[in-house]
DNA sequence: TCAATATAAGACTATAAAAGTCCTATATTA
DNA sequence: TAATATAGGACTTTTATAGTCTTATATTGA
């Protein structure tokens, strides 16, 4: 239960990789790269690598020695906003996902109140997992 | 994201509505009632009920005037414990899940140790949320 | 110049999970 | 003994996730 799916999992490997290697490498990293070290089915990650460069966390570069490289500090993309772009607003219950409510138990809904407060505590624990942080738990 | 399912909604309605009601009516609570006011799919209850009573949740009666009593304290009914029944176990990512690793990326995966730290937080807030303390935010 | 490389984008398929339905059996009570 | 309520299993529908395929576009370097 309460699952993030496999292409919010790419996002972040593929970002931290680029945060822990773009210095060192002073160059552009390519999807090929980084779906191969990860093991990472190349059409997918592709996908992936383009919506975050559409979002503007990434910036691109075409041809050969093209690639990407982060268009924001590590410290100011966090977990909460990865997860956003690819599986929508997080809502432990869909009543706090629309605007419009269609849930045919909200007005006697015993369980709401308490439900949003545990969506404000999720919410804040995935926001304080910035890039940065899951990179430094994993610098040699 | 982060979707819980309308199984364990409708588990949680249930539970905190017999918490509520369970002494004031002096009786047991069946099916249809609770089916009726939270506008709930009756058989899809039924299945609901029925699996709460084979975990021992809940204590089941046959025939007229049947129904269903807590089995528990509602102190010791935890969102953690009913969320785990409909949904298996609370895993962030599918590691955490399964005993034998079959994730791909396990050996080079950069998130798991920050994950597993989330899943660990996650887990305390779910279980920090007893059937008592749901109710008693929406005792009158 | 042109072949190789890498991003961009959209349509498509397959699989799995969630949600809901249907049917039949069994125990209890008034 | 008819009405009521739980028990259990099979089934269908719908939605979300995961992955694939195809084509187009921009850049580089030989
Ligand atoms: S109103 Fe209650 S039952 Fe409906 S989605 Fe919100 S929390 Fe769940
Ligand atoms: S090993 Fe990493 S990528 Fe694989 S399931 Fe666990 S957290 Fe996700």
């Amino acid at each position: 239960m309460l699952h993030l799916n496999r292409k919010t999992e790419y996002a972040l490997l593929a970002l931290e990789h680029m945060c822990l290697k773009e210095k060192e490498k002073a160059r552009h990293i390519n999807t090929r790269e980084v779906a191969e070290i990860y093991h990472i089915p190349y059409p997918l990650l592709a996908k992936v690598m383009q919506e975050l460069s559409r979002r503007g966390f990434l910036k691109s570069l075409y041809g050969v020695n093209g690639g990407y490289v982060l268009a924001k500090k590590a410290s100011d993309i966090t977990v909460a906003d990865i997860a956003q772009i690819f599986e929508g607003p997080l809502a432990v219950a869909e009543c706090f996902r629309d605007a419009k409510i269609t849930c045919p138990q909200w007005n006697d809904c015993l369980i709401k109140d308490p439900f949003y407060e545990l969506n404000r505590k999720l919410h804040e624990l995935l926001v304080e997992m910035t890039i940065e942080n899951l990179a430094m738990s994993n610098a040699s």
